[in-house]
DNA sequence: GCTTACGATCTGCCGCTGCATACGGTAAGT
DNA sequence: ACTTACCGTATGCAGCGGCAGATCGTAAGC
């Protein structure tokens, strides 16, 4: 059952997050305006599966704490252009690389081949469920 | 990240749990049955990284439909004997074919090869998991 | 027998999330 | 101008899950 793995793997996650003071689902914004700069709110909640409503709060402490921008788009004003900063990208690089030691960590036990193709797999799989 | 795409996971379970009335608790509790027949309800707690307050209910409905034995233990009666009826291992075996059938679906666009090893990657994970 | 430890159960609190609603600002079609 | 639709935001509700404490029955050590 893929639920309780998962589960145990947020929870293993969580340290890791929280030793840079940054929530889950601020890391998972990070991430995706790592991938693509710029969008608006309802985008950004639409491509992660997350709620509208809930990450404001997740923008409004990235951006008080200078790791993001968002500025209302002059050519639309109702949209909320979204971008890191610079320090954004830092903190989303340090804190990627101490999840990436993390699972190298937890995956040292299988083949360098199986961690391989499970990573793309696991890649692919995420890819696959953002369209629907 | 992990936690977005269990999430989507999870979420692809549900109908395929709600199919067969069974919560997505209930099924983790009868694959650990399954595999290991008797147990205590502390230990299936632990084993399966659930709250034991919060299983009491899940082993009550299954308990109920038939789908598990709790009987007191005749040699220490403070704790529960768990075990899986026929109808509750036919039914876990119901719910699995089809939770593998929807993984088919979902992974047929990767090879064979690849498809065995992610499942053979992820079953690792799982078990190591277990002891901590 | 008394104390201590443990299992199952119940209850309540807290935090997170999904969901729906409402509101103000803004854009676009007519 | 008016209607419609969309964005960001605030708010409240409901359900779930982790966690702590209390209770009761039972077991084990002394």
């Amino acid at each position: 059952m893929v639920s309780r793995l998962s589960r145990q793997l947020i929870a293993a996650e969580q340290p890791i997050l929280a030793a840079q003071s940054v929530s889950m689902w601020g890391y998972i914004v990070l991430t995706a305006l790592d991938r693509t700069p710029l969008r608006t709110q309802a985008a950004l909640a639409r491509a992660i599966g997350a709620d509208k409503t809930r990450i404001i709060g997740v923008l409004d402490d990235l951006q008080e704490r200078g790791f993001i921008r968002r500025e209302p788009d002059p050519a639309d004003r109702r949209v909320h252009l979204l971008a890191l900063t610079p320090a954004g990208r830092r903190l989303h690089a340090r804190v990627r690389r101490a999840i990436l030691q993390a699972e190298e960590r937890l995956l040292s036990q299988m083949s360098a081949a199986d961690r391989q193709t499970f990573l793309r797999v696991l890649q692919a799989l995420d890819e696959l469920d953002e369209p629907g």
